[in-house]
DNA sequence: GTAGACCCTGACGTAACGTCAGGGTCAAGG
DNA sequence: CCTTGACCCTGACGTTACGTCAGGGTCTAC
């Protein structure tokens, strides 16, 4: 089961290459590939693509996508809220510019030349202006964001899986040692969290002892992260924070 | 008098660097230079320009634009018209793409799965495609309609000048010999529309005498052509037609 | 008369695919 | 069981619509 590309492709119009593309780039990789390595896409990679259209409709460019669907602290139903926002304004938008067509077709009509001003208006705020700071302030909008950015713009669909991969497996390590009753600031607990911040500083941004503390702090008080880890264990997202503040302190 | 690039830029919310692109490939070349070589942008322009983000907004290629634009039937008031019509059906489109963002929300918060078809309804019938054929239908559409679009593709600025120049000399001439009194059976009015003809096959596409004959009908019958030679000379599209006429029947 | 803001023309870079080329895969039918 | 036509794969280069310098003139205001 699974659907092929060109089934994809012609289901949501668009081509063969273009899920191609985004596959290349890590926006869109399909869930499974038959023996033959054809590509097949099940029904979350389905709702992935329809994310995908309505960010591209509104003019984000594709490693924006990427970066806002990857983050950790991405939510569906937000972004979908969001979404509809920002069509709805597109929608206000396009309607400035009907009546813009139509103050020239009079004007046009009359023999009259209007205002230079006038006839641009509603080209103006555009979506992407507009709500890319909202964005930001969602899902980035820290000191190191800027620096995220510039360095995930480059990665590929392999740099993406082993991120997550790398990702998973510390968690899945912290996990264990909770699940054997080990202290948070155990050695074991402190050593992850270095590799956790490691990891970080690797992929997207120098993350110094203090920020990592800040991080840990916002993987408890902010339900988007704290969702990440919660759903690997309960727990979890106190447990890091603790690690963490432990090994910065063991850093010292 | 006449705006500045940054100005116009500014104005119309595009960057400097759209207007110098749009220069240098003949879609919107300002009507006048200062002497020190600035862009100086006139109300008409303007106007232009507008036309252009229209059509770019509803997906068109510049290509595209360009030569909608440099056709000589193109008529202004009835682009406003289409370019109405097309973005009322684009801002149906993005009512159905509203609706389905609050499909997937209904269908995320409940925890149900929706029908893929219905997922991806709102990406199908595009702008461009549905509404290409119909510029087609209205502004090209002749057998030899493909061959011109694939020519005129590559053409640029400099291209597009020397085409106008050609043209106008040559309706020039014409409109001079009917002013003398010239009949339109006259040599020297048959060697004018030879010319013509073999403009046409230069530019556009191979223009035989047959179709030559067709084009001559077509700029009388055809407002939109006929107004582009009535404004040289009251009569001046009749004239042409006669003088094509003759010509085709010389070369028997 | 000179500084700072703005403009010019190349020329190379980038994003999001389009478009082959060369070669496997797969389900239906003989 | 094997073939055949429709479909898929991975490169790799092409295209569109600009972005982004670099190196150098222009213009106006103090």
């Amino acid at each position: 089961m699974g659907l092929t590309v060109g089934e994809v492709a012609s289901l949501a119009s668009v081509s063969v290459r273009t899920l191609h593309h985004y596959d290349d780039i890590g926006l869109l990789s399909p869930s499974e590939r038959s023996e033959g390595g054809y590509r097949h896409y099940g029904d979350d990679d389905l709702a992935t693509l329809q994310q995908v259209l309505f960010f591209r409709e509104l003019g984000f460019g594709l490693g924006d996508i990427a970066r806002i669907m990857h983050d950790p602290s991405f939510d569906r139903l937000e972004a979908l809220r969001m979404q509809r926002r920002m069509l709805k304004d597109k929608s206000a938008q396009l309607g400035h510019m009907i009546e813009a067509v139509e103050a020239a077709l009079d004007a046009t009509e009359g023999g009259v030349t209007l205002d230079a001003k006038d006839m641009f208006e509603a080209f103006g705020d555009f979506d992407p202006k507009k709500h890319e700071k909202e964005a930001e302030d969602r899902w980035g909008g820290t000191p190191a964001y800027a620096e995220s950015m510039r360095r995930t713009k480059r990665y590929t669909k392999e740099d993406w899986t082993q991120i997550k991969a790398e990702g998973e497996a510390v968690n899945a390590a912290m996990a264990a040692l909770m699940d054997e009753g080990v202290p948070s600031d155990d050695p074991r607990a402190l050593d992850l969290a270095e590799e956790h911040r490691l990891q970080i500083d690797k992929w997207f941004y120098p993350c110094s002892q203090e920020i990592h503390v800040g991080l840990g702090q916002m993987y408890v008080m902010d339900p988007r992260f704290a969702q990440n880890y919660e759903k690997v264990r309960v727990g979890l997202a106190q447990y890091m924070r603790e690690a963490i503040e432990a090994n910065a302190e063991r850093a010292k």
